[in-house]
DNA sequence: TAAAAATACTCCATAGGTATTTTAT
DNA sequence: ATAAAATACCTATGGAGTATTTTTA
């Protein structure tokens, strides 16, 4: 038996009449005929009643008909499915990010995504740019949102965005009158610093600026939430070294000065190189798109 | 698309192997991997990553799998209900019968019958033997139990048995010395009788048989459990005509006799005589096997 | 008698076979 | 170098077409 023969039964049950059945299939009505009488002697069933002028559906036809009814709707949609699944527009996405690569940019993109494309299952998980290399090489994750360089043949990178750091100080701060400032003239102040587990690479990384000033930093308070340590700053309490991209938490009383010190750091996205599934090519076009 | 090619997909994403595939399928590797690429670019989709020596499914292929399994499960079960219906295995049938037709044969036949097909739903209907003739003919029952001779050529029945009436009479009444009652000679009695709704033939029958006695029967009782009438007889409140199938319910107190002036009347089976659906033949079949 | 399905036959498209080449480790 | 899939080419089954017969009301 194959889908023609159900094809073929179908529209004769429909039509209840061999000659405009077969005009429906584009051919001839002895061919026609004989594929249902196949279909029959291989079923062991009589399908239609032809006693009659007007053949009818046999109590057997009909069971039959209503039975396959759903198995053509469901060679479809196995069909439609898998072609989604090939275009990307279906599937299973997981993708790395270092709290220090993204504050703005990751939302963004994957806001813009999932508008896109909604029936793909994301799974994002917060990784060290090192766990992200590994984590590529181990096809654990597809795409991963990290710190540039890195030193694999093996995975592709588009720097997506620099990030420098910048300083906040109180308004009434007296170096907040100099256009840059200057890490070393600030030695003797409070530190208010993100707490290390929620971006080691950016902690480590304001630790060895300091440390190349020529001094350990005085850290007096850690705060887990942006707008809380500028709000701290505010007050008075101490200043702070922060990626750029926080400036979008805006306050009177705290003014933002850029880092003579700092060159800042490349953030990325990274893939493997040999990855050709559309899954991954779509959302690199939507993260390009959204950057460029 | 074929069922041909599902079928070869899934044994090659089972085996994970062409050549071993094709052997399972019982047929040459290349025209194997041909239907497999015919189907690849039908749906316009890679079902196989074909880059290592041990081929693989790709994620499209994986998804389809797993939605054509049920079509082939879908497919095997429509054939198999289809056939049972042929071959009246399952289905719908709806019976007539009359009261006064069958008293004990009719639950012994549907017993039997449901065992050996327990997938056909019975619709049973109390009918009148006129009105199950009618009912034949428009083919609102299949099959009928009324009593013969009716005058239908399209109508076949099969004689099941004879049924005669009985005098049910107490054991001290003075006709019980009597091998065989003569109905004149209790024209004066009091008769108990089923309600003439529970069976209209019955009672017409029994009247008329009084009538052509020569009297029209002193009715005090009516009643419609057959063991309350042979309870009231017991205790001398009256005589019953029966048919001859009701003493089974035996009783002291009673004592049966036939009567002279009832020939009694045939019990048939009644079918349409160009019905050849299995369903009503293997009913019939259950049917002469329970009575002969 | 007329309309429609079945049968008889013919043809050719294609499923499937055989021999060989290509590919990937 | 080897195992396995793809390609090339051939064969023949059977799907589909045309002409005709059979069937049923």
């Amino acid at each position: 038996m194959e889908l023609r023969h159900l094809r073929y039964f179908k529209t004769v049950a429909e039509e209840l009449h061999f000659g405009r059945a077969s005009k429906k299939l584009n051919m001839a009505q002895p061919p026609l005929s004989k594929q249902i009488k196949q279909l029959e002697e291989e079923l062991g069933v009589k399908l239609f009643d032809r006693t009659r002028p007007q053949i009818r559906l046999t109590r057997a036809g009909q069971e039959f008909l209503s039975r396959i009814h759903s198995i053509f709707d469901d060679v479809e949609t196995a069909v439609r499915e898998t072609q989604k699944i090939e275009q990307g527009k279906k599937g299973h996405l997981t993708i790395g990010f270092s709290v220090s690569a993204s504050y703005e940019l990751l939302p963004k993109i994957i806001r813009e995504y999932q508008l896109k494309y909604p029936e793909v299952d994301l799974d994002l998980r917060e990784l060290t740019t090192v766990e992200q290399v590994e984590a590529l090489r181990k096809e654990e994750i597809q795409v991963g949102f990290l710190r540039t360089p890195i030193d694999q043949e093996m995975i592709e990178t588009q720097v997506l965005h620099n990030e420098k750091f910048l300083i906040a100080l109180p308004e009434d701060h007296p170096s907040s009158v100099e256009k840059v400032s200057v890490l070393g003239d600030l030695r003797n102040e409070s530190f208010i610093m993100f707490p290390r587990k929620m971006g080691p690479s950016n902690y480590d990384e304001i630790i060895a600026l300091c440390r190349n000033s020529g001094f350990s930093p005085n850290i007096t308070l850690e705060v887990s939430q942006i707008q809380t340590i500028v709000n701290l700053v505010a007050s008075g309490l101490g200043i702070a070294v922060l990626p750029e991209s926080v400036k979008i938490a805006q306050r009177s009383g705290v003014v933002y000065r850029p880092l003579r010190e700092t060159t800042g750091f490349d953030i990325a996205v990274a893939w493997r190189r040999n990855n050709n599934s559309l899954l991954v090519q779509n959302f690199l076009s939507i993260t390009k798109m959204c950057c460029f």
